[in-house]
DNA sequence: TGCCTACATATAGAGAGCCTACATGTAGAC
DNA sequence: GTCTACATGTAGGCTCTCTATATGTAGGCA
């Protein structure tokens, strides 16, 4: 799938997979993958500058681990991100609606 | 609603409110308001562009009309438009089903 | 007469955000 | 010793949409 798409929902998708728990950038591209069925293959230069973006607004925060001799940045949703999930969410929704509405066939008006 | 989440997604648009009747550039935006129930209000600075570029690649053909004193340009969908629609609405159903699914809260797993 | 709104098309310049490609490094399997 | 999986990150480019502006006609109204 062309990731393309998804320009201006990728913030929905990168904070509801971490609604549940906090999760490393590698991570969220697998969670990402797995949750679509393996549909989404989302590029490391997509999503380790969008965390960061998303944490500049203050919708995550970040922590440095290590786990197994590997190094780990782990984001966490704020309160503000919950919030924008909420937001996200709903724009979603009344966008998706819209859009199916105007893709569908009406060939008997 | 913000056209800008609309981007990768007006192609399918425009393509879906010409496949029953040739339409001006001008209907087309109110097609778009109407069929949305007024929620889609897209500038004609991204329309006008838009069809000539589907143009471009040939998925429209545009001839020139005068009515009421006004000149029109009328784009009309071409064999490869209606293949290009086609297209559109499936990757439109993967997308948005996967989006969906990604969005959709899993409190209880 | 002059102004305003609706109709109608078009371009320039800016900005956002996603992409490809590259750079860097560890751990473990073979 | 080499390869794959794990893990993060930046640079530069590209596409598409946006805002703002320009141009012009038709018709209503004062």
């Amino acid at each position: 799938m062309n990731t393309d798409a998804l320009r201006g929902h990728m913030d929905a998708l990168l904070l509801s997979v971490l609604e549940d728990e906090p999760l490393h950038g590698y991570a969220i591209i697998e969670a990402l993958q797995q949750r679509s069925g393996g549909a989404l293959s989302v590029p490391t230069g997509t999503v380790y500058p969008a965390l960061r973006r998303l944490e500049r607004v203050g919708h995550l925060t970040s922590e440095w681990a290590t786990v197994g001799g590997r190094k780990r940045r782990t984001y966490r949703l704020t309160r503000s991100g919950r919030a924008a999930l909420a937001g996200e969410r709903s724009a979603w929704s009344d966008f998706s609606g819209v859009v199916t509405k105007i893709l569908t066939p009406r060939s008997q008006p």
